[in-house]
DNA sequence: CTGTTAGCGCATTCAC
DNA sequence: GTGAATGCGCTAACAG
């Protein structure tokens, strides 16, 4: 690149490349086939690029196609939710690998900022809208945000059929209960399912019946706390003194379940030995336990992933609700099953 | 909104308020009493506006003005940071009421995914871009990304002399001195302080040594081991086993803190009668332990928020590093001290 | 196969 | 105080 010079522009480059504007254009979108352009004229104008150190100028591109190559991704909190930041991290990813770049903006959840930022973003020309929540659970989008694509994220709304990108609560709670299964006595749940009004609660447990049933199984109790930490630690405690033992423990997240490893720890009952536990989440906390935690884990990276994907995907316009797998992160809080090794 | 129609340009605005379009323009940059402009004509503008729903395309401004209003954020894995991503909170929202966007790219540490964000940033016309990282650390900045405006953030590149925004990793040193010299008895450091190259170790052992000398103590032993549960566990429990006891613990961050938790409940030490703990990083994590975990905080948000500011200020070209103090966060994992009260 | 031409929507200089 | 004219850099009809 010659320095000093101002940024090349393209006609810069044809005059070099001694060919058109037009035909400089259609080399570098890469048209010159269907252009039929001959090789040689490829040739100088690739040459001048490099030569010149031309790089096209994305906003008078998006002045002329209406197209910005950005997407936007509006969402609560999840840039502060300490494991669902994971989302940013996928739908980034994706966005990058389709040439597009990821604007985000959080609400925290007002409704005055989640207008403006919707408006804000359909001005700057996006070519689509991620509407993404912390927690998975139903929401109703702004009207305004229907200008754009949009595609929703650990949320659903009903009544907008908008195509979403959520966890598999349901598959999970049947994994959980396999897990669960594998120890003997009752099954308990530990988290009220009706939390902060998700659904990953009702489905987590619906999934889990299902299974248990399946197996000859049930969920023979609930103790129902907050999905914390201190919540869970002193309902169990409370709840382990006025009652019989439980075989195996089902916790709605991780942190309920170390709030019963805490509580746990202060009674006789060891893990896995006595008592099985299983979770939901598949944060890093997790493996800090000991023993490290079984639970079934929440593909945010993908769900990011996939949301843009389908964002960016022309053919996906009603693609309906996609349903991500929630993988099992094997800890040593359940008992290995005994396999048959040859 | 006229329903139906296309979108309306300022033409559209010009013509219905019966001015020309750069009567229109004047008014909408707010330059009308610069322009000297009718009351009059304002009002017409204004009221056209709200008629036809107007809004400025924001990609022909910016092709006009040479200016995005967008800001970009590389980072390595600041997204993926169970906690680091706050800064991506405070960041957005600091864009966003310098009424700018954040546009979010991560590396994952690949210098070559590295060089090609921050050319497609450039391309993309950013006013300027923070360069993040999710430990607090030094860094080489690509030299392609020097054509743009540029803030370090969370780490610092003594040779280029770019501004930069990092905790005050010596600052919080020193309040944990005071907060480990609340309990008598050897402190004690847990985490090898040159943990993954990062500047907060050192600093943070610096800042300790030096009050902790002022207050007539000192570092009595270091516990070296990786920033982790497991190896802390292991490391302070062996390390108790073959030593004498200590006064307080200062774990390098709240995993640590946790770990040595987790090796004193195997010993017959309580927190904070026998031993005090003290850490750092302020993550949730502090919270779930019992007692709490009092812990000098990473401000992130408060991070991000500043190097935005930085970046969009117009006299802030050399405005050096500004450390951000750590704020204690004040949990039950220290002897509190007895106040006088009247 | 290549060049001419005309906008995309806006900000701004310069006459009136 | 206001309006006509120009160009930001690019794409894409349309004509040669």
């Amino acid at each position: 690149m010659v320095r000093g010079a101002r940024k090349p522009r393209l006609a810069d480059v044809a005059a070099r490349a001694g060919v058109s504007r037009t035909t400089a254009s259609y080399i570098l979108n890469g048209r010159s086939d269907e252009m039929r352009i001959s090789a040689e004229a490829v040739a100088r104008v690739r040459a001048a690029v490099v030569d010149l150190g031309y790089r096209p100028n994305r906003t008078a591109r998006s002045l002329r196609t209406a197209q910005t190559r950005t997407v936007g991704l509006i969402s609560d909190n999840v840039a502060s939710g300490h494991f669902a930041s994971r989302m940013l991290t996928g739908a980034s990813a994706a966005a990058r690998e389709a040439d597009h770049f990821l604007l985000i903006g959080e609400t925290d959840g007002d409704p005055l900022v989640e207008r403006l930022l919707a408006e804000q973003m359909l001005d700057q020309g996006v070519d689509g809208i991620v509407y993404a929540t912390l927690r998975h659970r139903e929401v109703v989008v702004p009207p305004s945000l229907l200008q754009a694509r949009v595609v929703l994220l650990n949320c659903v709304d009903p009544a907008s059929g908008l195509p979403a990108v959520v966890p598999d609560e349901h598959g999970g709670g049947r994994a959980a209960a396999d897990l669960a299964a594998r120890a003997a006595g009752p099954v308990v749940v530990v988290g009220d399912e009706r939390e902060q009004g998700t659904h990953a609660g009702t489905m987590r447990l619906a999934g889990l019946e299902e299974r248990l049933d399946e197996l000859g199984r049930a969920v023979d109790d609930v103790v129902r706390c907050d999905w914390t930490v201190p919540a869970a630690r002193s309902a169990l405690a409370c709840w382990w003194s006025g009652g019989g033992p439980a075989g195996s423990l089902v916790c709605m997240n991780d942190r309920v379940a170390m709030g019963a490893y805490q509580a746990l720890d202060g009674l006789d009952a060891s893990i896995p030995a006595d008592v099985a536990v299983v979770s939901f989440d598949g944060s890093e906390l997790a493996s800090w336990l000991t023993p490290t935690l079984t639970t079934v884990g929440l593909p945010f990276a993908d769900l990011g992933e996939a949301a843009v994907r389908t964002l960016l995907d022309p053919d996906a316009r009603g693609s309906g609700t996609q349903r991500l797998a929630m993988p099992v992160v094997h800890g040593g809080s359940v008992p290995t099953v005994a396999r048959v090794t040859p």
